[in-house]
DNA sequence: GTCTATAGCGGGATAGAC
DNA sequence: GTCTATCCCGCTATAGAC
């Protein structure tokens, strides 16, 4: 209330340098078991301090995991909610995924692999988006109007959706496999990705022009 | 080479069991972290006993995720060697393929994880199957054969083997967010899991009938 | 706000008795 | 082959000086 101290100026450059070096340790790199001292010596400061800014090596994890996860779907919900004709939203969808993925590959596999054990963390990471239920009935009812002019295939909606996950999500999971399965280097398998998109394409709409 | 003890009996009961609740622990439940207290409690056993058999916790955890891989992609190779028509070599694939996740689930998210974190390992793991490389040449020939009869859509075949298996796995991957995602029970999943066999092929195959 | 020093423990591994 | 006892280390976390 009364004059507060300069110093108090919040989100220090430290906390801030730490919680991104964590994200990107932990969600970019992949490596879900480093210590906070990695996590200390990758952002160039005292082990210690992560303690201050966040009392545990837990709290910062998942911290960085679901600032991240909510920035991933409300990038995801905003597409999906447009208003522009079904094609083009999945066309941005395609794009807006790649472009989140590139930067933490990681993400999805670590839900994957987080919720299994932990699953009454569900409600912490996934907060309820604002309208986030209603948008996803409106987009699963706009897929069934698709089947029904016959652009998609028909099937269940929800299998519409999971198909559309699996084809951009899982050539991210499974890279490692895929770069020494086809003995790829880095920027060949990038480019297989880039070309992908079409691909992804012409797999879900029925009769296209692909490539 | 003289008579050797009747205690050489290899394989005792007990360390088959070791085995059997680490790969059980590991690759069904998805627990990677899992200690060998953990796993020493699971198969009702002395701890140290873990020790004895296997020397240490990563010689095991090596041990089983190399013999089911192992034996994975034998079934895999074994199915897409198979002297059948194209399009019956893929449904087989499919429903062998699922046999095989349903019982270890997390066996890709392993991989994906795993070799990311130690990419040297990746000669250990995926040990030289006989012909292996001339069966996956040929198999993506089959591929381009059949692009050229246009049963099904022209890409680079190496992005119809990625599609394939994304769609088969990815689901099971994912499984933890479908379930919140959609309000499922496990077993709702698991019917819905059932149904995509006939999506899977719809998508992969240009005009059939689908369900 | 940043450091050093230290407490504390959980987990892997081995020695040695039975 | 199976157990108990013990060692040892890495990692988290905190107290307290600066």
């Amino acid at each position: 209330m009364s004059n507060t101290p300069v110093n108090t100026v919040k989100d220090s450059k430290t906390e801030q340098l730490i919680k991104d070096t964590a994200k990107r340790i932990f969600l970019t790199e992949g490596k879900m078991l480093a210590t906070t001292q990695d996590i200390a010596d990758a952002a160039g400061v005292n082990r210690t301090l992560l303690h201050y800014y966040f009392r545990s090596r837990d709290v910062l994890f998942n911290l960085v995991f679901k600032e991240a996860l909510t920035k991933f779907r409300e990038r995801i919900h905003e597409v999906l909610g447009a208003e522009l004709p079904f094609k083009q939203k999945i066309e941005n969808l395609v794009s807006v995924f790649y472009e989140e993925l590139i930067a933490l590959p990681y993400l999805e596999t670590f839900i994957a692999l987080h919720l299994n054990q932990h699953p009454e963390k569900y409600e912490e990471f996934f907060i309820v988006l604002p309208g986030g239920k209603e948008r996803m009935k409106k987009f699963l009812r706009e897929v069934q109007s698709e089947m029904e002019k016959g652009t998609i295939t028909e099937m269940k909606p929800i299998n519409f959706f999971i198909n559309l996950f699996a084809l951009m999500a899982y050539p991210f999971v499974a890279r490692p496999i895929y770069l020494k399965l086809f003995e790829l280097t880095d920027s060949a398998y990038n480019k297989l990705l880039a070309e992908r998109k079409k691909n992804i394409l012409a797999m879900l709409f029925d009769k296209e022009a692909h490539f």
